[in-house]
DNA sequence: CAAAGTTAGTGTCAAAACTACACCTTTGCA
DNA sequence: TGCAAAGGTGTAGTTTTGACACTAACTTTG
């Protein structure tokens, strides 16, 4: 890091004009069989009556995870899920009031754990399938093309397709998720087997009737980590 | 994004002070069967006299690329090199001088590629081996294991490793980049079967005989692409 | 000029991982 | 009670991986 400045008495911002810092979030989840993310409406210009990720200006004193989920929380009520940073889109012009440098993070939460409700700043709030978003607010198309592509390559060398489910859970379930994100049949024996082999799951001994079929073992995940690396 | 400001008369950096961004580069090679990385010695304050990841602060109109870039040449004089985005660090408090947020670079280059020399801002300019760094200012020195663990696992999944090598080369250096990275003997068979098997590299036609040694048949990849995903 | 030293270059076999594939079980509902 | 619907299980063929040892071609030295 240089140390390409003085302390003179002008302030920083005019001698060395700094860029706004934001966090956006990609939020995935499941819903209908489907991968879908969040979105909201933009309230004001610019791209008034876009779409755009939830996000928002980092706080002086604030980390930028925190940001991150505190934007989220504000915007749309959801909290406690899994975020991981994504990268960093800085491209001068991205966004036309000022400079604005923006730390994607990656996030998932089961369906089940979202209420979605529009914050202050957005319009409104909503759910749209990654196959059929609507126009979007700066570079948040590119944005979500680079999430959704790192959320897929995890799949093969991570567990974090397990983020997408509740706590507890049935290989079914599982193998659906898995289905919905690699958008293709799996095998169910093979499946099944590779499951098991991770040594990430177990049986919590309980079953779950849903619907007019047999019953199915419930799983839950071993240890409290959030995603595991494997081989 | 939000909107959480409209326009006023007042400037940005009182109503909404905005943080420094830097950019900071992690640039390994190998040098005498080791990696090591490119650290300069810091000038002036904070942290005088210790090392640090090259890099400085980003213009306002300025690519976050094209800076790492910049920082990079003006500082060490290299150039023309793999640079990608690593991870942004922004915790409060890790520069004393004020909010200052880090966007960080994994960079790979072969030895014979550069000629190090100190630049304006830096005391020094000097290699070290990952192995044995020395004390480092900020938060460097995470920055570092982070980077080095993203180059170590894409190893797995990529050919990022021949950044580390010359336009033309044998499998036998190919072969000791690899040893090196992973730190472990690896079987020459399987190593050569692998390494054709991917379809990235071929024969120029030419032999190199250095040493008093058989001459080893000289490769180039294939594709002009800088890195390729396996599988 | 012969011998020694050094790296280049090659194939096979066993074990492990992966893939394809079909039937019975248990429930709810008509 | 029988039918629809998902739950649950094993095996055999194929592919991939990993272990392992010798000959080839050159340089240097005696």
């Amino acid at each position: 890091m240089t140390d390409s400045r003085e302390d003179t008495d002008q302030p920083y911002c005019y001698r060395y004009p700094h860029p706004a810092v934001t966090t956006d979030v990609v939020l995935f989840t499941i819903r209908d069989d489907a991968l879908q993310l969040l979105l909201i409406e933009r309230g004001n210009e610019p791209f008034k009556g876009s779409w755009a990720l939830p996000g928002g200006f980092v706080d002086i004193d604030e980390d930028l995870d925190d940001c991150a989920a505190r934007e989220l929380a504000e915007e749309t009520g959801v909290e406690n899920l899994y975020l991981e940073q994504l990268g960093t889109f800085g491209r001068p012009g991205r966004d036309p009031r000022e400079r604005v440098i923006s730390v994607a993070y990656l996030a998932l939460a089961p369906e089940e754990q979202l209420s979605v409700r529009a914050g202050d700043d957005a319009a409104a709030a909503a759910w749209f399938p990654v196959k059929a978003l609507p126009p979007l607010a700066f570079d948040h198309d590119e944005v979500i093309a680079v999430a959704h592509r790192r959320l897929i390559s995890k799949l093969d060398y991570s567990t974090i397709a397990f983020q997408l489910l509740p706590e507890t859970f049935t290989l079914g379930e599982l193998q659906q998720v898995y289905e919905t994100l690699v958008d293709a049949e799996i095998d169910k024996r093979n499946f099944r087997k590779w499951a098991q082999a991770l040594e990430q799951i177990e049986a919590t001994g309980e079953l779950r009737r849903r619907g007019k079929h047999r019953p199915a073992r419930v799983y839950r995940l071993t240890g409290r980590d959030r995603i595991a690396y494997l081989k």
